[in-house]
This record gives structure tokens, C-alpha cells and sequence, in this order.
DNA sequence: GTTATAACCTACATGCCGTAGGTCGATAGG
DNA sequence: CCTATCGACCTACGGCATGTAGGTTATAAC
């Protein structure tokens, strides 16, 4: 049935390349078409929409991520898993920033359930059994961690970090060994969690 | 010389209204105009561009935070003073949605250096002196204080903390629990840093 | 070969941004 | 009071994006 070849696939890649190439708003139906050597109105044979258009970027960028991340956690725990955890994102954001952006879009509910997003938070929670926490405070501690890093990533590459003076590197190991460290010592005493 | 008394002011404000409302991407040139009750072209009058006005947009939301920081910190310090920063901006963010997302945009040099930004870090970094660190570490805990706080706030907006049974306002509690705990038992062995 | 399907096309409606150039009201100076 | 100026506002337009309608053609199945 195809004739030049043109399927989803492909123009899921190209919209991710452009992406990273040139930010996320720069990923329009007319930019991938070119890209791919057809016109624009053939790729709403393949898409519904534009936004299905990011929603593979997304998706995409979702799967790599705990693709990585599965590659990393194997074989660490604890400590070591959890800085592994914190530094593919980091990588992640810096090497694909275009697919960065696109992991920070909100997926419909479909969408979502369908995605490599649970296999990520599987991934962050197993780092959490090495602590010996509740069930509840390991998902505390997953938000934490979630925070900690993306908030980060986002303020380091919004450029929050460039005009002071100890390198943004220098702070991200410290965040990370403060977050190991709360984990390490996370309050039992319901006294303590006032 | 005004004939309708359309400003920069108006237009901003206007603009900031649509934001929350209906998210920032619905801030455009054309609806700014139907709201004032003026043509498109119009705005080119007070307003250099569309990325001008979503400049607006940043800058008046850097300002108000920045006054609800000033107001909320002043008196407090230490953990109350950590706790209240932390409070002041999911408040913001929750109330003011659309805002909150022109925060996350990026300024050029010349608008960011005018604007609030700087009195918002000079705040935070007034938090830190309670703890005792040098000025040095009061740069890294600055860091990891915006990185939890924004970062937090994302995923929850993003609806990250939506399909997991204990309510975000609980994992905030402990968050900020953390963080405080990391300043006050900040590391000041070179040792402990590795 | 004939036929169905789907990939691709042209053409177009709509809506946005931004520019060019004209109109008109408010104000200042004579 | 009268006129010149300035700028706020306008209409008209070009460019580019989204998305739809409807036609054409390559491929695959029979």
C-alpha cells in the first residue's frame, strides 16, 4: 500500500530530530512534512492532529528514557542506583533537549496508560526498597526524588544556575547525597513529621 | 494622545487574565486585541511583538511574586522562613496557573536583568543565612531549595502525583521536612561531599 | 486485466503574526 | 480660534500554520 514510504515511525523520528535540533515549537506539521518530502496534507494520512504529531515525540522520548534507565538500574542499588536514576535523566535532557521538552507535555489519560511512563516510576520506586521504607513513604521518597531532579534540570537549563558562581555540576551532587541522605534517615516517629 | 486609552499596562493585565483562564498558549496578539476591544494591529502600537507580550506576562508575574516573598518572609526565619518561600510559590503557581507557566519561559539578558528575578533570589538566599553555611553553600542549598519547590510544583500540576494514592499536600509536608534537614545538617567534612 | 485500497496530491477555509500606509482625535503654539 | 503635529487606531495585505474536501495514482489481490 505505500508508495514513498512515508509511516508514522518516521515522522515521529523526524519530528523528535527536529526537536532536538530546534526546540520543541519548532515542531510544526509543515516542518516534519518538509523534512520528510511530502506535503503537509499527507501527513494527516498517518496523524490526526498536530498534537498526536507531539504526542509520539513524547511518547518516544518516554520509552528511551526507561530504555536507559533499565540499562543503568541493572545490577545497582541504593546509593549508586539512585545517583544512576538522577544522572540518565540529567543526560537525557542535555544530550535530547528538544525530547526533554517534550517529556514535560501532559499526555491524555489514554495516552499515558498506554506509555513507558509506569515503567519509569517502577524503575524509581524498586530504588526506593533498598531504603526500607513503608509502602507510602516510598512514594514520598519517589516524589521527592522526581522533584529534585527534574526541578534541577528544568532551573539548569532555563539558566538559572548561569550567573552565580559555583558550577550548577558542583550543586547536583549535593542535591543528590542531600536526597540519598533523607532517604537514609527518613523520619519514623510520626513526631518528626509534623 | 491616547484616543481609547489602550496601554502596556492594560494589554499586559489583559494578558495575564487570559493566561490564567485559559493557559498561556491562548495569549495571543488577536485575543489580547478582541478582549481590549481593539484590532490586532493595534497592539504593534504599545507592543513590539507577541514574544514581547508574553514578556510581559513573565515580568508581571516575577513581580508579584516576588512581593508575596517579600511580605510572607518578612519576620520569619530558618525552617519557618524555608517553609513559607516553599508555600508562597505552590500558592502562586495554584492560583495563578497561567502565570506560573510564564515563569517557566525564558527572558533575554536585557528583560531579565530589570526584573524581579534578582529580588526573588535575593530572598531565597536571605533563608539560608539562618543555617549557617558558607557563601558557597548557601548558593548549593539555594539550588536545592528552588529545584524540590519547582520541580514538586511541575509534577504535581502535571498531573505526575494523580494515580498514586497518597495526596501530593502529604509528600510536600515531607519535602520541605527534607530539605530543611539537609541545611541543618549540611555537610562540612569535604569528606562527606565525595 | 480489473478492482479496491490507501498514500499522496491540489485547493481551500480559517486563524495567527507582523508590515504598510491611511485616518482621525487630542494637544500645543500662534 | 485655527492650524500643525503626533500618535493611537484603523484597513488591507503577505506569509505561514492547521486542518478538510475531494481528486489521482501506485500497489496488491484476485
Amino acid at each position: 500500500m505505500p508508495r514513498s514510504g512515508v509511516t508514522v515511525e518516521r515522522l515521529a523520528l523526524a519530528a523528535a530530530e527536529l526537536a532536538d535540533a530546534n526546540g520543541l515549537a519548532e515542531v510544526t506539521v509543515s516542518a516534519v512534512a518538509r523534512l520528510v518530502g511530502v506535503r503537509p496534507a499527507s501527513v494527516y494520512s498517518h496523524l490526526a492532529s498536530a498534537d498526536v504529531l507531539l504526542d509520539q515525540v513524547t511518547l518516544r522520548a518516554l520509552v528511551e528514557l526507561a530504555d536507559r534507565l533499565a540499562e543503568q538500574l541493572s545490577g545497582r542499588s541504593g546509593r549508586d542506583a539512585l545517583i544512576a536514576f538522577a544522572e540518565v535523566h540529567r543526560e537525557y535532557a542535555n544530550s535530547h533537549p528538544g525530547r526533554w521538552q517534550a517529556l514535560q507535555r501532559r499526555l491524555g489519560p489514554e495516552a499515558a496508560a498506554g506509555s513507558a511512563g509506569p515503567r519509569i516510576a517502577r524503575s524509581a520506586r524498586a530504588i526506593m526498597r533498598d531504603y526500607g521504607l513503608t509502602p507510602d513513604d516510598e512514594t514520598h521518597a519517589v516524589r521527592l526524588l522526581g522533584s529534585a531532579v527534574s526541578g534541577f534540570i528544568a532551573l539548569e537549563g532555563g539558566g538559572s544556575f548561569d550567573h552565580s558562581t559555583p558550577p550548577a555540576s558542583d550543586s547536583w551532587v549535593l542535591v543528590l547525597n542531600a536526597v540519598d541522605s533523607a532517604l537514609r534517615n527518613w523520619p519514623t516517629d510520626s513526631a518528626d513529621r509534623a
